[in-house]
DNA sequence: GTCTATAGGCTGATAGAC
DNA sequence: GTCTATCAGCCTATAGAC
């Protein structure tokens, strides 16, 4: 599928996941995205139902792109400390291929309404809480030391790895491949001799 | 300094943190910050010039309290090693110290206006700078290994820190000892043996 | 499917009585 | 220093001509 195949509502989602990253979901008008696309903010109303919906869209693809790429991991065969390296790979693959859209994955969620909003929490709920078994079995395979608290271990890798998206769009000389190799030696094996 | 010796202006700066922290700034009203404090919107505007001021002074507090904090590391003499945990334990302190106001320092700082934005950038990219530096040494002293990424491993820890506060907020339970033993750990020397 | 025109509500901020 | 009243502007979204 090529750049011009894109549907009109597609385009506007594009446009908007982008400014929605900048200045904010609240802060972007929709004359702000109506300039970006190209018409008039009335026009807009023809293609998509609000400016929620283009929020809940955004965020419910990238929801479900974790939600999946997690199933595979949880139902392979792997070794837990090969699944927790899975789980690194799965975010870079998805910061690149979501690359605009998945920064709204760190903040703006918050402006969901009802009932996306729930939908979208259960969702990453259930994320965190499959991410924290894959933990907690590595600590009793013995793999990661028993006095480290898996909730902080937990929230420290998943806030890196929630900011991959700032430097994927300021350094992007890095590739999928070393950042991945960088990522799992800095967030899995530790950073001191 | 007790709680009911502050002045007004602080009452309100303290009530609209937590208010820009949970719906963020732009759909925090003037009403929403006056019905927190117990006064009308118009009476806010006795104690304070505008909503951007109150912003402005929440964050550049903040920053204020990294650049002192980052300037007593980098004139002390312990050793990079040393510094890098000294740093750990300065995000530490001021995620308790500024508990909810730090937040803001996360995302909602896009929402300053110039030159306040300018003045909060120029602080910040210092920082970041200084803090690279010093992970640059513990590289050259064979602290670190070689072939890890200074901005990868710059980036990876300071999210981590700067999503400190959000735990700091769901888990009261962790004190302030054990998180900074926690971090050092899990942060520097790695989750797996 | 795009446009112009506009409704209806909320926003940050000010004026002026008390 | 607090209030009521109010302004001027911007916001999302709709109606209806073309």
């Amino acid at each position: 599928m090529e750049a011009n195949t894109k549907t009109k509502k597609e385009l506007i989602k594009d446009n908007a996941a982008d400014l929605f990253r900048k200045k904010g979901f609240n802060a972007t008008s929709m004359q702000d995205i109506a300039d970006a696309v190209g018409m008039k903010a009335a026009s807009l109303y023809n293609h998509i139902a609000s400016k929620q919906e283009i929020l809940e869209e955004l965020l419910l693809r990238i929801a479900n792109g974790f939600t999946e790429g997690l199933k595979e991991i949880e139902n392979s065969s792997l070794a837990p400390q090969e699944k927790l390296e899975a789980l690194v790979a799965l975010h870079v693959n998805l910061t690149f291929h979501f690359s605009d859209s998945i920064a709204l994955n760190t903040g703006e969620w918050i402006h969901l309404e009802e009932p996306a909003l729930s939908k979208y929490s259960k969702q990453r709920n259930q994320y965190e809480k499959s991410f924290k078994k894959i933990l907690e079995n590595c600590k009793t395979e013995g793999i990661i030391e028993k006095n480290i608290n898996t909730d902080i271990a937990l929230y420290s890798i998943l806030s890196s790895l929630h900011w991959l998206y700032s430097w994927h769009n300021k350094n992007k000389k890095i590739s999928k491949i070393e950042l991945e190799y960088q990522l799992k030696k800095v967030l899995l094996k530790g950073l001191i001799k």
